[in-house]
DNA sequence: ACTTAACCGAGACGGTACGTCCAGTCTTATT
DNA sequence: AATAAGACTGGACGTACCGTCTCGGTTAAGT
């Protein structure tokens, strides 16, 4: 599933056993030696593959990257949705939960990282991450989302998008930047409040 | 005010003409050039510096970039504080707004970028930067919080620290990860819906 | 002709005319600027060639330095003979003085002063110079004197090895050292000194 | 007993201890790290002595090794002579095997290679090394030649600088240039094969 | 079945930057 | 005023990777 390319080679002649083990050098060699010293080199040399190989098919180290989480998520794309037991807050809070334990996950916590910091630098990668990875996860949570608001249980205008970056930002933010624990009542506490609101309910 | 050190040289003969220098040139040159393409002998050679003098007193490129960061905002410290009209929602949104408009600035947006990253990858400058920018600033908005909070504004039982993450966090994510455009208005709806909650108000 | 090597890289893909443009600037430089200031970044860019190039193919500077020489020497290797006109004395002036005028000409002085001093810290290079560049020269040397004791001419239980270096040692001693002037004369007095004796004849 | 200074500083205030350190520190360095390695930091850090000390004092590394030399040699320096038995062979050939001995001790061998390859490089050094050291032993050496001139045993119209060269020079340049093993048994070979000339004696 | 062209591994190439060492100069505080 | 200490600019060290470029060797398509 590479990212952009204009004129691609003959993509039919291409090596999927190559492509598989360079995305999962890559992703592995992220987790062991960080994203500082994660190379072009070392993904080749590890995957037993030429550096050619990985020039031909990917623009950028990060593109790479990007494709080595696709890679993570396929086959779970299509019937996916977040749980809907009616009950929206401990729906929200265990996904939150969820999120969360991720984010803590050592084996996922550099790769992701190493991912966010090549989009915070690359726009035309955010643009695909974007379009790739976050719209697909965000139609799902916004999916969620719409129904509890059609049941009542979410203000009528309310933006679903700004609803999404309420819940998750916080929770982003604090884990990217270190500013404070990111635990399972964190995240109850983030649901709550941003259910509620700031304000004191009448 | 260099980054944490554990056997520093003898500082008292530090030229502060370079130390200027050397932060300067820093921060132009992220601007400038980007993140990716900033260099120690970049910044050494802009600043009429040999590399030793950056190598002798920072750890990291981070700990440079950091301290360009701490440069800025001197003179300002002690005395600043959040605007506070008695109306909470505009004071909020004001503040949000300039929050915008200082990251919507192409001369912060780069720099701050390349902070955010080297924050993202090490956890010595993360903590760095968590006491020595991200609190002070979190208590600003916490004692604005905490006044609307005793005038009953806000809800009795709020953690402050959610409170601004709630506020805060969805805009540095959606900035950092470019999920969606960061406009005023987007700061102002982000105020409204952290105040009034996903929720339906009775 | 590269020297020793223990773990070579692939010689067959070597780029030929980086080897001989490294050499080539190896030989200028030194000549230029100096033994002192011959550096390798230098060699490098006057080569127009990257450093890992030079550091791929030779061990030390003096390699490369011991390398240009024999670039210099190539054709001539397998033909060439002393002079043997049957007049040994006058044969041994003629190659004496012209030994004399090389030492004495600026374009090979310095580059064969550096040369030098590499081999005497260098114990493997003097191997290697030992090997490629003065046995050959000696056999010559020895070649023209076996003649001269076959036809009677030296003294039957003479040590050719040690004849060679009275006639050179004291030559190169002298210039290497500066301790007196390098003239043809002092050429021709050696030779007729080293070839009667210091005592008196009978 | 400092090498060439055209403006030198107030000597009267000199301090002797680290005049000193600072040439014990010179010669014993060369011995361990080798020449290449040696540095002024080094001498400076090993003598306890600030650099500027060398600076002020000294105009290369070569006059400070030079002085290291020098200052070996004190107090030998009026009595010493060659040894003269009447028997000029012999006596020669115990002052050459002196010679190879003391070339072989490792103490002694790196440090004289070093003074010798700044004396090769450096024009200046090599004219305080011809007046100073050369000379005065060149002397005892050519006085006891004289003797044996003045005794018959060696040629009326004999140049004694050719002579001393015809010695020493074959001795040295195969220690320098490691041409050959240096044994007491080359030595011997040196002094019969000089003496008696290469030509058959009638 | 047989070219033939693209892909593949390998790795040399010209470069840029790394982080270190040292040169030689300058400044500060001590003696 | 000379010294020990050591910060300063600057330049070279030897290494790691960058992204480009051959080199042979497979491998799949199209004749």
């Amino acid at each position: 599933m590479t990212t952009q390319r204009r004129t691609s080679p003959n993509a039919s002649r291409r090596s999927d056993a190559s492509r598989r083990a360079i995305l999962a050098a890559a992703f592995d060699l992220v987790g062991e030696v960080g994203y500082a010293k994660l190379s072009i080199e070392g993904i080749a040399a590890r995957a037993g593959v030429g550096k050619q190989t990985i020039y031909r098919w990917w623009p950028s180290k990060g593109a790479v990257l990007f494709d080595a989480f696709l890679m993570l998520g396929e086959g779970a794309d299509g019937e996916a949705a977040l749980p809907d037991t009616g009950d929206l807050e401990s729906d929200l809070k265990a996904v939150l939960r969820a999120t969360v334990a991720e984010l803590n996950d050592p084996r996922y916590d550099e790769p992701m990282r190493a991912l966010s910091t090549e989009i915070a630098h690359d726009p035309e990668l955010a643009a695909a991450y974007l379009e790739r990875l976050d719209r697909p996860m965000r139609e799902l949570k916004k999916h969620r989302l719409r129904a509890a608001q059609r049941a009542g249980h979410l203000a009528e205008d309310l933006d679903l998008d700004v609803a999404v970056d309420m819940l998750w930002g916080p929770l982003l933010n604090r884990w990217l930047q270190r500013t404070g624990p990111l635990t399972p009542e964190y995240a109850d506490n983030v649901v709550e409040t941003a259910l509620n609101g700031l304000r004191p309910r009448r």
